[in-house]
DNA sequence: CTGAAAGCGCTAACAG
DNA sequence: CTGTTAGCGCTTTCAG
């Protein structure tokens, strides 16, 4: 290896090396134009000699183009988004596009943050989480002139294209399949969810699906931090004390859930016949418990295949490109902790 | 709002907008040398009303400086990798620096991939899960000139830093704690680990021990893909069938021992007492089994922790730093399927 | 405290 | 097929 100076090198050593004029070099490095394969072999010979990587940012600033597609959700230890990002990955993968993340906590003041600053590295696109943002946020994203895709939720309205499922009819559904099976005195078990506006919106649609048919929740109770399982388990037990006629809980996701199905097998309780349970999510890491807990899938990977897909046919178009609106419909699974009437 | 022609805003844009030179307007957005308050404000407002983003591509080319630090992980649905990331994201917080996640899913062409196009954005500094990589991977890694810090591993020969524990050592001493409580047949449940170094070695350092002792692996399986939960109960099922005399298993993470828990437990097994079980990481996801599993914490939010550290100072000190060497103590939690003699 | 000039490393656009 | 020229939008450096 030649002498290392420390300093990275650049198109103009490969030049050099090879002979070849640089921007003949940029050409056969980016594979654009035609390059005679003599020079070519010449360059790429160079090129892997010296231990060349090409500087994108002096590219992107150039070319006026940064193949980077901004994902800003709010949590990576979720469950929920590895998948969102599995399914983003695949639709990227052959379009030269390459995500990259951000996490917000769920606090709109840190997706500000978060925002500007993926934002001055002027992506081609962004795929953010939720329709509820800062005005700022709106602001800027309105503003950059890219593409942008909310995703997970449908209940509100997007600053431009949007991709998910409506949790308030998600919540409704529920709220309706449990009515059928015949239960009827109903809690509800979530997250403290100031800032959860998903699980909010399905509690939203499934106490008023309830209420629609007369039935009110019986009890609530709301948690935030520690282990969801110890958490369900936990709550279950004290919601029951509390109310100890109840025969139905919905939980706001399927950790919880499954807690709470752990604490009521143990007790003895007969599930689905004299006590049902549903979560939220169809969390298939939990498959291969005593029961399955019925939940409802929440389409992640798609919503995140569809939401890159979107992103990058936006990308192509230009300037030619139009919002688009994408409604999955949501799965209920029942698993064995709701009884079929 | 001025009329949008859809170009992003420049410095030149807020330099006329608010009528200070171009240079002036960067240093009141930098916060860099004295600005006058009168000034700052004019410069300030004209900014925010016309929603300047600045482009970081042309500052990052100009000032030769790229505030992020690049993470690349095998997976991200993983459970292991979101603490070390959050650990990353901690130690970084306070010091201007940004990770940046890249994903290889374990292949190692992957990874000289993703490592490729993450250097061409000129990061400060690279944080990598292993200590195996391509020879060309480690060739960038050492012609980059930034700080390296390889994580989760020490067992091999570092780029640069490192921060890890010993997963030989924790095989080992799993082996040793296991012997120590009188189990004496012993099986070896993982995930197929031809890319899996770190489960290799654990397995190795275990088989190790137990030869050690004279005592041998009486079976083992491994498998890929499918619910871990599931996977667990069928392996752990089929290896008792194909030998009923184990009075141990040793799992290579602890979502399948998991399985295999609920599993034995269905059966009536006495566990610990006639029968124990182990697996790794410590996920405390599983708090709220039946019975707590035992396992071995990985650690993992330290290694994020202290490796973006040394990151961080690493860049502070520019050309004076030196290589480190952190080796973290992974604990033994007994939880309730290690019976204690 | 403020400004003018000169690039950072690359690519678009045009000539040969 | 190959080379030349002129920036991309910012910051460094040096003068006021």
């Amino acid at each position: 290896m030649s002498a290392n100076d420390n300093r990275p090198l650049t198109l103009r050593d490969v030049s050099e090396a090879s002979g070849v004029s640089e921007m003949t070099v940029s050409r056969v490095l980016r594979n654009r134009g035609d390059v005679s394969d003599a020079t070519r072999q010449r360059v790429l010979e160079a090129a892997k000699e010296l231990g060349y990587v090409p500087n994108k940012i002096a590219g992107a600033l150039a070319s006026q183009r940064v193949n980077l597609v901004a994902v800003i959700i709010p949590s990576m230890s979720n469950m929920v988004f590895p998948e969102v990002m599995t399914g983003i990955s695949e639709a990227l993968e052959e379009t030269g596009l390459q995500p990259v993340v951000g996490v917000t906590g769920y606090s709109p003041e840190k997706e500000e943050k978060v925002l500007y600053e993926m934002l001055s590295w002027r992506p081609s696109g962004v795929i953010i989480a939720g329709l509820e943002h800062s005005d700022a946020s709106r602001a800027m994203l309105r503003a950059s002139g890219i593409p942008v895709v909310e995703i997970m939720d449908v209940d509100g309205t997007p600053v431009d294209s949007v991709v998910g499922i409506s949790h308030r009819r998600a919540g409704r559904q529920m709220a309706q399949a449990i009515l059928k099976d015949g239960y009827e005195h109903i809690a509800f078990l979530g997250t403290k969810m100031a800032q959860d506006h998903r699980a909010r919106k399905r509690f939203e649609g499934f106490t008023e699906a309830l209420a629609k048919a007369g039935v009110e929740i019986e009890d609530r109770e709301f948690y935030s931090g520690g282990s969801a399982l110890v958490k369900g388990r936990e709550m279950t037990k004290e919601v029951l004390e509390r109310s100890p006629d109840l025969d139905f809980i919905y939980y706001s996701n399927d950790l919880i859930g499954a807690g709470g199905l752990l604490y009521l097998l143990e007790q003895g309780v007969k599930i689905p016949q004299d006590f049902g349970l549903a979560g939220f999510n169809g969390l298939n890491l939990l498959k291969g418990l005593p029961r399955e807990l019925a939940s409802m899938d929440a389409c992640r990977h798609e919503i995140g295949h569809t939401a890159a897909e979107i992103i990058a046919r936006r990308v192509e178009e230009g300037a030619a490109g139009k919002p688009e609106r994408v409604v999955l419909e949501p799965k209920i699974s029942y698993g064995d902790t709701l009884r079929r009437r």
